[in-house]
DNA sequence: GATGAATGAGACTTCATTCAT
DNA sequence: TATGAATGAAGTCTCATTCAT
């Protein structure tokens, strides 16, 4: 889980605080950024950001996971037309990469090794993005021969996409291309 | 313009291997890779490469500018059929960034900022891809409303998604279903 | 000012031990002795200098104003004639300048730009060394059309030849024409 | 001598173009400046530089050489009064000192080792100060308990401080005071 | 002799990580 | 547990000097 149970209640702040502050750094300057001003962000010293997170990388797989569970929670808000929740839900992610830097990253790590780092949480988004998709492929919506793995590609691809397209117009109609090669009866 | 003439016929030697190594480098490593590195491969001093490039990221603008060059002087081969010759150099593009690290970075940067570097070459590819896609409409081929830039997005899109898509069968799936949002008559 | 109250027993330690290090390594080879040369001769890491002072030109001015302040600190032994306390404070500046390199660079800097960097140092010294002058020529002992300006000029000049002139008898043969000079009733 | 017989006349002119530029070059930048600078506005390769003068070092000290000879060429243009003529040169060498960097340093050099370096020229220019001092004793205008090494030391100190004082009119009082110091009859 | 490319030691600085307090 | 000072490897870049052309 995110947040281990056997930690008193001032470290388990501690550690959210930390998640908070390393989530809007990396939001703002990239993986790249320095984990002295994660700490610094958080309010904590730098040692308290390693107790809780031995490696830099460990932090940075934490928000990862987190930005999932957090997508997961804040599940798409059930539109009545499948379609119309598939490309909301989608739509969504890319917009949200183009707003936060190192958020492309973490869709575009979905497609490739959550496994290795958080299972369970992968595998929930996934479910989740694929009940959608089905949802939809049922609705007649989505084309039929389409499965969850190229979607997560065409989803990362798009994350990535739009970190390095400011222009929402072109965002909007880059990926309005894209959903008509999802479309049905082609 | 990547090999300046007044050089000696050594150093444009040695220019090339900083170079050749830069992009082997880079190529394997991402754009972190070290300069030293770099240097260590061409088998050169480490005040050899800053001698030919003032700046670590002087060296990276070369490469960028030297896979553009290159990707326009191996002209895409014109296939009879203009959806193919569009698809097939699409699809190249997309297979070089997955083979190389930072090479989708470089296809990135053409929808971005290659004005600011090197405006010609920018320009020349994009003027290429243009015509690509344009001979692809008139052949009825391509939607026509669909123009360069979200092109540029949507190549962009699947060569950064490509680096993080080691099965080739998923990449081809992928693109296809990214073509079929292009195909005309929707 | 020199030494922060915010800071560990251990760390307000080892920045003395720097700020020592600097000044004898800087009082033998010059401000374009090297940083890490500093460092070792503190017994510290490299980066504990950084951390203390960001730059080497920080550094530098660290121990500058340390200087100056145990100057003040090291206030004249106010002599009872106070031609003699002027004299003997001008004397002890320009010995310290034939012992120590960088020194005399110190002295030169307060005719200059202290203000830039530690203006309440610069102006505290040189507040007490107006006041030497203004007791020296109330006395009677020293021209009445002296003023600080000049003065301060020619106390870097003998501060910065002192460095360069090895032979003790010679310096005190040059400064007691400098004092002729400056005394009344010419 | 300065200029090697045994050279071709390219070579002779080639080091004169080196001595220029070098002399142009530390004048502004100061000693610190890049032998390479040097080169490029003397207009020869770097490899010239140091086929004339070994090493950047002797380089430094062949301007030194230059300047002082040229000091002993424009010998002062006797005044008639021996007073009028020792100050104006003083003062000469101090505003050369104000104008130019390293130039200070150039006559601090003169109180040290230019013995070492090249002791005929520093001889030279000793004695003509020399000369000019006697003759001013001789007239009656200067101390008679004044000797040369202490004149070369106020001298460079004034000149050292002068390139620190950028201000005209400070720099002539100062010289004042310093002229005082060295008037008969006190 | 002239050229300028190559060299590589060394300078400054950053930052993930460790550890004494 | 929390802190933040200390560490030192590694990175980029400069420049005096050498040497092949």
């Amino acid at each position: 889980m995110t947040a281990p149970r056997g930690l008193r209640a001032d470290a388990r702040r501690n550690r959210e605080r930390v998640l908070e502050a390393a989530e809007s750094v990396f939001g703002e300057q990239g993986a790249s950024a320095s984990t002295e001003e994660v700490a610094r962000r958080a309010g904590v010293g730098i040692g308290t950001v390693f107790r809780h997170f031995p490696t830099k990388e460990a932090l940075y797989e934490a928000i990862v996971v987190r930005r999932l569970t957090r997508l997961v929670a804040e599940a798409p808000a059930g539109s009545d037309d499948p379609r119309v929740a598939f490309e909301a839900f989608f739509t969504r992610l890319v917009e949200e990469a183009a707003a936060k830097k190192a958020f492309a990253d973490t869709m575009a790590v979905l497609s490739l090794d959550v496994k290795a780092t958080a299972p369970a949480v992968g595998e929930e988004i996934r479910r989740m993005i694929g009940a959608l998709l089905e949802a939809a492929q049922t609705a007649g919506a989505l084309r039929e021969d389409v499965a969850l793995p190229e979607i997560m590609v065409l989803l990362a691809g798009a994350c990535l996409a739009a970190e390095h397209t400011p222009d929402p117009a072109l965002r909007k109609k880059s990926l309005a291309l894209l959903f008509d090669g999802l479309r049905a009866g082609q």
